[in-house]
RNA sequence: GGUCUGUUGGUGAAGUGGUUAACACAUAACCCUCUCAAGGUUACAUUCAUGGGUUCAAACCCCAUACAGACUACCA
């Protein structure tokens, strides 16, 4: 009988050479300081890294980083469907794109790092040859025949009598064949999968522990999953996770919760090998609300926003959609941020109790301001590198304006920038433009007035002219004010707004009318930041120029 | 059909038996101000999906129901 057994094992897997304890050896127990965590990211090489997918891989990385632990890439392409080539660099770039950068596994398409390895699923083949052979000499796992055509007719069959769907139990037809008939349908050779041959009675309830959820009853896995697949011979996730996550000696693994379902599987599988179970956190899905209203996950296919790039042709600051990662990541990270505005998010420490079991919903809006504040807090100098670059690839005309005037759109993007409570108008490098252009003469040449309040051709006039002869001494802010004001009680106007709004009929109108009408004449808008200091960075010369032009366009 | 998960304001959420139900985004008003962006102040859930129950006391515990989602593949 155990010879008739160890035929029909040799028979399903003819390539394995070594025995469990020799790749049991070989991949020792990390020697790693006490609560050290080893996670990993396990996408397949689609190519790009979706933004669900990046938050947990953040959430990944945070975890082990944490504790001194491991954070390692591992490729799973058990599905060769979804490869696509070069799908692996695609990835490590995303990651890298932000400071996601695994201490093991791929790091390019082909080549690795570290002791553990392959981390590309479809070069461990034997591996899980060996693992699987093993079940099968002990009787827990067999070879399958049956067709897709037939597994459809017994689901069929179970539909029909409302009985619960899969292989199990009596609709296991081929738990029930004997080694005789095994080995001869494999002589034949007749097609296989290996499945696993479950121990597990459904009407016993087994209590799992998720790091995220607390305690989850489920009744006991019967199902006999597919651990091979016949055609490539390469495992099911199910199979590929025991085996790898074990090796690898993985001790937290965090995926999506799609995945609650297939734990008992999971639990089961690990208690078969007895091997040491790790740490399992399930995720809540990263959604939108969609045009109709209905919440939904955010898809790849989809949604524009669900892919890493949008935000990089948006000119999101990378640094800012981590910081909105962190937020969604762990609830307590945005107040920690508060208080530690200083700080290295490095500090922070991730906590799995702070993870929400709910998938949350995708907030764009909040996603901005998190980005607006980021910028508000870089140096100019910073700005104008990382916008330089941004248009470099986005606005070309823009990038050679900014690389012809370095110091001077440093200047800008400085305005009200150095001061404890620095400007907040720029929401990411591809909105800075609607900010500055008009300081650029290239954007200011076919420029539409509107002066709003005041408007009429002659006070017009009078303002730019009076301004013309008698201002434009910009030595000092107060100086320029004062004489701003000394200027509005000549021609008429409140310099001070208080006594303006007590006795609105006694002026022709304010301070800010005459601030309005100089700004609209320099920059077209009626919004800008500090006038003083855009009358500065242009100059008298340019002053000079444009209320030269105004006044023509008004004639 | 079966198994499992979730549901706190427009949004993200804190809160696990006694709180005025934090905080942040958004929105609105006012203040400040040469305009804007900010900033400051205030407003915004008598109520935690709904209905019951336990309790002196429930968003928190229990039971039902509803809704949403996941899984139920030789996809992951």
């Amino acid at each position: 009988m155990d010879d008739k057994l160890k035929e029909l094992a040799d028979l399903m897997f003819p390539n394995v050479k070594h025995d469990i304890a020799y790749y049991e050896n070989k991949y020792p127990k990390r020697n790693l300081k006490e609560g050290a965590r080893v996670t990993r990211f396990a996408p397949s090489p689609t190519g790009f890294v979706h933004m669900g997918s990046l938050l947990s891989a953040f959430e990944d990385y945070k975890a082990a980083k944490d504790t001194d632990g491991v954070f390692y890439l591992r490729i799973e392409d058990t599905d060769q469907k979804r490869s696509v080539e070069n799908g692996i660099v695609g990835i490590l770039n995303d990651l890298k794109n932000f400071d996601i950068i695994p201490d093991e596994g791929m790091i390019s398409e082909t080549e690795s790092i570290g002791n553990y390895g392959p981390y590309i699923q479809s070069e461990r083949m034997e591996i899980y040859h060996t693992f699987c052979k093993d079940l099968v000499l002990r009787g827990l796992a067999y070879p399958c025949f049956c067709s897709s055509s037939e597994l459809d007719e017994t689901r069929e069959i179970q539909e029909i009598n409302k009985e619960r769907i899969g292989y199990y139990g009596s609709f296991a037809k081929c738990r029930s064949l004997t080694i005789e008939e095994a080995i001869k349908k494999i002589k034949n050779k007749e097609e296989f999968v290996v499945r696993l041959k479950s121990p597990g009675n459904f009407s016993n309830k087994i209590v799992l522990h998720d790091e995220v959820r607390g305690d989850i009853e489920f009744p006991e896995n019967d199902l006999d999953v597919v651990l091979i697949k016949s055609t490539d011979k390469l495992p099911t996730y199910h199979f590929a996770h025991l085996v790898d996550d074990h090796l690898m000696r993985t001790t937290h693994v965090m995926r999506g919760e799609e995945w609650i379902a297939s734990f008992p599987i999971h639990d089961q599988l690990f208690e078969i090998f007895n091997f040491e179970k790790p740490k399992y956190a399930h995720l809540g899905l990263v959604m939108k609300i969609d045009e109709e209203g209905t919440r939904r996950k955010l898809s790849k296919r989809k949604d524009k926003e669900a892919s890493v790039e949008y935000y990089h042709k948006e000119g999101i600051p990378k640094e800012a959609v981590k910081l909105y990662l962190l937020t969604i990541a762990n609830s307590n990270f945005e107040e920690w941020l508060d208080s530690n505005p200083d700080k290295s998010i490095d500090e922070f420490k991730f906590d799995f109790k702070k993870i929400s079991a709910s998938g949350s919903l995708f907030d764009v809006q909040k996603l901005l301001n998190i980005s607006k504040n980021y910028l508000s807090r870089q140096k100019a100098s910073t700005i104008y590198n990382n916008l330089l670059t941004w248009t470099k690839e986005f606005d070309l005309e823009f990038a050679n304006i900014l690389e012809n005037n370095k110091d001077y759109a440093i200047k800008i993007f400085n305005i009200e920038r150095d001061t404890l409570k620095p400007r907040k108008d720029y929401l990411s490098y591809s909105d800075i433009k609607n900010h500055v252009w008009y300081m650029f003469d290239k954007y200011f040449k076919n420029v539409v007035y509107d002066f709003q309040k005041i408007n009429q051709k002659e006070d017009l006039k009078i303002i730019l002219e009076t301004y013309l002869t008698n201002y434009l001494d910009l030595s000092d802010k107060e100086v320029w004010f004062n004489k701003i004001k000394e200027m509005c009680d000549k021609l008429g106007y409140a310099s001070n707004i208080k006594e303006y709004k007590k006795n609105p009929e006694l002026f022709k109108g304010n301070v800010s009318d005459i601030a309005t009408v100089l700004r609209v004449a320099l920059t077209s808008k009626t919004n800008t930041p500090d006038l003083y200091e855009i009358m500065i960075l242009l100059g008298n010369l340019k002053i000079k120029e444009r209320f030269t032009k105004c006044l023509e366009s008004i004639k």
